[in-house]
DNA sequence: GGTCTGATCTTGGTCAGACCAGTATGCTGA
DNA sequence: TCAGCATACTGGTCTGACCAAGATCAGACC
């Protein structure tokens, strides 16, 4: 029982949790390695089976390895997902926090649009156009047309060709699904939506184009703060057609 | 019919997990509540206590929970440090990130001193005033210079009164500490950098000051970008002074 | 009666060993 | 040489146990 002198001071968890955290942050664990057995990481650091369990698991949820069941415990490169189950939480316990996080997702998309002025290639600018013509072609649709906005959004944020912009982006974005498809009611309470997200989203797409950052920037987050304004005003009650579909 | 029972189907650590999840995200687990103990959360799902434990020490690296020794498990609100240690391992394994985490923190800020024009109170006028007078008192100094560099932009952000900015922000520039105290090495070599220090802060506090998101914002935009110039000159071999410190 | 103290209960922290179910591999027999 | 099965691995889980220390409550003391 006097083994565990193997690598001092930490406790058990933190024991084993600091050892593999050594290796990934040194670079000598890498995403595709396949790290030793749990028994053998077990009696390398002197703790019990369940501990390494434990600091793997922790691992896993924070998306560094990945567990396979009789196979091993392999390194695999930092996920999304992780990120969104921390804001999923977080926002559970302060629903208030929706507004705010659209700030979030505000600041990292006027950010994005600003380096993708300078680094959007071609295909990037394809991809903004489709984006673009798909959401003219599903004005009219409820799901479709969300998709449609959100999938131009997203393409603005990737062509910022920005990990950690669209990593971010992408787990504030999630969290606002269904405050975008709320757009749905919008769109049919004000007519004048319409011509709103075409020209809007038309105006953004041509600034980018034109590969300059001020008005592309400038006319996202006036994109944005219409947006705000039409919410704003169906809340007031400035919309009553709403109450048809549950 | 998968919310309901989802404590079922799965095996082991996952049927834990979603009865923990279930009741975090419907409420009726909030902050500051006191979970029952391993063993009676082990019977009740029939489970062993080592499950129960990953469980727990899953939630824990989430920062959703924090296990007390001898006390109990007890909902805690969510922390950054997730996300300081997701992106620390995220990191480690695409060091080239460290200048795209500088464009994430850029969006946040450049945001959030937005919402400060707008937002700010006397008490927040205040930290800032007083991070910018430290600015000026440790102009020569190495650390405690970084230090007061770094207040002031955390000044900014706090003056969002944005949780999520907030949040964000700590995550990042936690990453960028040593970026920050960088600084030193580049005061040394451009003499020019103390008055562009802070001359530049002054200006940006005037601007929240008065209430103006637009000058701010370009404001703190163009600081970044000088700063990113000084960066880049050092880097191209306009210094040659730092080989004093190790 | 009220307060202090200590035994006991409870809690997390950990360990040891065991069994299961598949995978991977190597040895054996065809 | 190659197919097939035994076996040694892997993760997944359980059982039961021990430890140390906070929480609790009864009994002793003031």
């Amino acid at each position: 029982m006097e083994l565990k002198r193997a690598t001092e001071g930490e406790k058990g968890f933190e024991k084993v949790f600091a050892f593999l955290r050594e290796r990934l942050l040194a670079g000598s664990l890498k995403p595709g390695d396949r790290l030793i057995s749990e028994r053998e990481l077990a009696t390398l650091l002197g703790v019990s089976r369940p501990i390494v369990r434990e600091a793997l698991r922790a691992l896993t949820v924070l998306g560094i390895v990945e567990i396979r069941d009789r196979i091993g415990t392999v390194v695999t490169r930092p996920d999304v997902s992780v990120l969104n189950d921390f804001f999923t939480f977080a926002l559970a316990q302060q629903a208030d926090m929706l507004d705010d996080v659209m700030q979030a997702r505000v600041a990292i998309e006027c950010q994005a649009i600003r380096l993708a002025c300078e680094r959007a290639n071609i295909a990037d600018f394809e991809r903004l156009q489709r984006a673009l013509v798909k959401i003219g072609e599903t004005i009219d649709e409820a799901d479709a047309g969300g998709m449609a906005d959100f999938d131009f959004h997203r393409a603005i944020v990737v062509a910022s060709h920005s990990e950690t912009l669209t990593v971010l982006h992408g787990s504030l974005a999630g969290l606002l699904t269904h405050s975008h498809r709320s757009r749905r009611e919008l769109v049919q309470a004000f007519p004048s939506m319409k011509t709103y997200l075409i020209d809007d989203h038309r105006r953004i797409f041509e600034a980018v184009i034109a590969r300059d950052p001020e008005r592309a920037d400038a006319t996202l987050r006036k994109h944005f703060a219409i947006g705000d304004e039409y919410r704003r005003r169906a809340i007031v009650g400035d919309i009553d057609k709403t109450s048809a579909s549950g």
